[in-house]
DNA sequence: CTGTTAGCGCATTCAC
DNA sequence: GTGAATGCGCTAACAG
């Protein structure tokens, strides 16, 4: 292992001393030009890193970071994303850092109105944003880009915005997949059915009509789907849709494979698992608590996943970098694999085998 | 958060120095029994935790430890393993870390020995081992355990040794879900295949066992495979293959499902595609390159993936963890999940997404 | 056996 | 504008 150059190694070699070196590094100001162009030649020449453990142990300040996104119970998509953030909070106990959450509710735009209130006036150091309504989140953003405040999209980016990293998964390459998968386990000729949520506001959110492109666009190049039926469901009053879905399958009976375009496959799953239609295949999205039971019952035969977990510690993770070792070099837009979780290797899957 | 409590309160409420309270929380010795237990009563009262930034840059001691596995190049699966090694070195580059390789040939028992041979004399801090020949690598631990130099398996646990750590993944569990996928995605009634390389020393890797049982097992209790055919192929001369995989194939038309049971199912996947027999849906394990160029063309339909950059990974990480924090709270075991990539998600699996 | 102390490399005053 | 001085919490060497 090559010796790593210090501070002071640098001040000696251009002629400075180890504070010049620093204000420089921190871009903090009250430096002659002869001084910086003599550091920053040494610099490009040796290539400097800082040690991040003496850079954290200095650093007494304490960091302000807000985290908003919609709220969740622990088994849940947004549930194990805050498992993440802090997981990571934990990695980095040793680093002081003041961590508030704004909580919303995210079929209600009201509830996220009032959570993004407020945010840019208590001037965090860096806000963690987990979006769902475009023009909310954009008008959010705006406000904070004035402030000069960085923050971080997870699970969606939001366009005209300028966030300093993303997290999200290829959602159009998650319907491709899933299209594969349905292809390939159900016999030729079958026929297929997309089942959506009823949004409040008749708008599908973002992510499933990307990943309704991509299924779309797998089956028509690849003869996949004789039928692509499709219909909704109700996430909000799952008791009503007994009714429909066996109606719907019983008049489309060429159906053998069903994909849900969101985390709420077990509604459905249920309900054909209590009719005996194991006939029809089923692909969701997400690890939940409830679509884990459809896995293990046999009901959901898929499950793709996007590591929510994994997207809250690189979050926090990458305001730390970015604010404490302000870092330039961190992606902007950081893609998840896409996990196929069956019954055979679901147990594997708990987030945070990394320590 | 709460603030965390430092060495030198714990001094002040035992009654004792700073150092004191550091020799017993590193096992130092010179302590007498009175200091010890005072010393002992405050930390299980308020729960010390090591600030690993203080701790890592006061401490001036090299550690130097011994990597041994088979040889690789970098799109394989040891190289994979051993890219995650340098990341956690990397990601650890202010802890000095003298990291020594010893690559040994997986085909050939003698290079293992001389590998082995010199290591528990060379007096290391710890060892991590990718482990491959059973009765070497026992003798080596037993040597190792007698000098109290701790040990670390990756890939896979051998018999009557005592790891501090271990990283693998549930072979057996592989296996079953190989036979789950294969019999998803072919018809009714389909015979399958199951390849195995010819070995030196006619002996079958452990894995390969392991995988088998749990493919074999999945395919009985399910009614999987109507007919389950054996039979081998050269990984080292694979032009020997072409003849005795087509006459194989030809032999058995009832074939529509293979499993190759170890990284080289590109080998058979060539020859499949070469002839065009593309009614045949292969599956296989590892994400190397070679299985790589198949999943893009076709010729195999999913692998089956164990994260051995991971694994290498958080072996580094858990000896300094174990070494430098002398942490006793690391699991015994830790099994990876089993990832399936197919075409559609292939493009998601670069490892060390984290940072 | 024990307390004291000199660094570790960096960030941040504070005089100059 | 700049350099020297101080302290972060911990380790390890040293003097008692």
């Amino acid at each position: 292992m090559a010796k790593q150059v210090k501070i002071k190694d640098i001040a000696k070699m251009a002629g400075v001393s180890a504070g010049t070196v620093d204000r420089i590094l921190h871009n903090r100001g009250n430096v002659s030009q002869a001084s910086r162009e003599a550091v920053e030649r040494v610099l490009s020449e040796v290539g400097y890193r800082y040690n991040i453990h003496t850079s954290a142990i200095s650093l007494r300040r304490e960091y302000r970071i807000i985290i908003t996104m919609p709220t969740a119970s622990p088994g849940e998509y947004w549930g194990t994303m805050q498992e993440g953030i802090k997981h990571a909070l934990h990695e980095y106990c040793d680093i002081s850092i003041d961590c508030n959450y704004a909580f919303y509710n995210q079929f209600d735009v009201y509830s996220c109105r009032s959570a993004f209130e407020s945010i840019p006036d208590s001037a965090p150091d860096a806000v963690i944003i987990g979006p769902t309504f475009t023009e909310e989140t954009v008008s959010l953003c705006s406000r904070l880009d004035s402030r000069k405040i960085p923050y971080i999209f997870v699970d969606a980016a939001i366009e005209g915005t300028s966030p300093i990293a993303t997290f999200t998964t290829d959602q159009y390459a998650c319907g491709e997949l899933l299209g594969h998968i349905l292809h390939s386990i159900t016999p030729a000729g079958s026929g297929f059915a997309i089942f959506r949520n009823q949004r409040i506001g008749n708008r599908s959110s973002n992510n499933s009509v990307e990943r309704k492109k991509g299924f779309m666009n797998y089956c028509r190049k690849n003869g996949a789907g004789q039928q692509i039926h499709e219909t909704s469901f109700s996430v909000m009053t799952p008791e009503d849709n007994e009714k429909s879905v066996i109606g719907f399958v019983e008049k489309h009976p060429d159906i053998r494979g069903i994909a849900v375009l969101n985390s709420r496959g077990y509604i459905i799953a249920d309900i054909l698992n209590r009719h005996s239609l194991d006939h029809i295949k089923m692909v969701s999205f997400d690890l939940t608590s409830n679509n884990i039971r459809g896995i293990r019952d046999g009901s959901i035969e898929a499950l793709l996943c996007q590591r929510p977990g994994l997207q809250g510690f690189l979050a926090v993770k990458t305001v730390i970098r970015y604010l404490l070792y302000n870092r330039t070099d961190l992606p902007l837009h950081t893609l998840m694999p896409i996990d196929i979780v069956m019954k055979q290797n679901l147990d594997f899957y708990r987030e945070f085998t990394e320590l």
